[in-house]
DNA sequence: GCCAACGTTGGC
DNA sequence: GCCAACGTTGGC
C-alpha cells in the first residue's frame, strides 16, 4: 500500500467538506496538471492519503481513503485529466502545520517542503509514521 | 494581496 | 526544439 498527500484551498474544498460527503467519498477532480494526475493513476483502492490544507491553514488535518481508481474526471471534457474518489477516514488529533514539517529534519525531504506547488504528491512510509506521531494520530 | 516558482503554450 | 510570454499555485 502506498502513502499520497492531497491538497485543497479550505476555502473551496477543505476537510470538513469531505467528511460531509460520507462513506461514499468524493471526486479529486479540477486537478489540471500531469505530475499530480500520473500520481493518482498509480494509486490503489485502500491507499491512505494525507488532506492538507493550503493557502490557509497550512497544516494537514486528516487522512483519506482511496475509494475509487483513477477515472475520467467529470468536470471536463478534455479527456487527458484523469482522477480518483476519496473519502475522509479520520481527522487528525492535533493537526501537523508546515511549520513543525519544515522543523522536522525526518520531513525534509517531504515533496511539501521541495515541491510546494504539486497538488497530490507521494509519501514514504517513514514520513507517513512521523506525521502521524507528531498529529496524535493512529497511521 | 503580492510575487516567486513553476508549468504550459505557441511562435519561430 | 528552444525559449519568451503567459497563467496558476501557494507561502508569506
Amino acid at each position: 500500500m502506498a502513502y499520497w498527500l492531497f491538497k485543497s484551498e479550505p476555502d473551496v474544498f477543505g476537510w470538513d467538506d469531505l467528511v460531509a460527503k460520507g462513506d461514499s467519498g468524493e471526486e479529486w477532480d479540477g486537478i489540471r496538471n500531469y505530475q499530480a494526475r500520473n500520481n493518482m493513476r498509480l494509486m490503489a483502492l485502500g491507499d491512505l492519503g494525507f488532506f492538507y490544507h493550503s493557502r490557509s491553514g497550512l497544516e494537514i488535518v486528516g487522512i483519506v481513503e482511496v475509494c475509487a481508481l483513477s477515472h475520467p474526471d467529470s468536470t471536463t471534457n478534455d479527456e487527458r485529466w484523469d482522477c480518483v474518489d476519496v473519502r475522509a477516514v479520520r481527522s487528525f488529533k492535533m493537526p501537523v502545520s508546515l511549520d513543525q514539517i519544515k522543523k522536522s529534519p525526518e520531513l525534509s525531504d517531504m515533496v511539501l517542503v521541495k515541491n510546494s506547488r504539486l497538488s497530490v504528491q507521494p509519501v514514504t512510509d517513514a514520513e507517513w509514521a512521523k506525521v502521524c506521531e507528531m498529529g496524535q494520530t493512529k497511521p
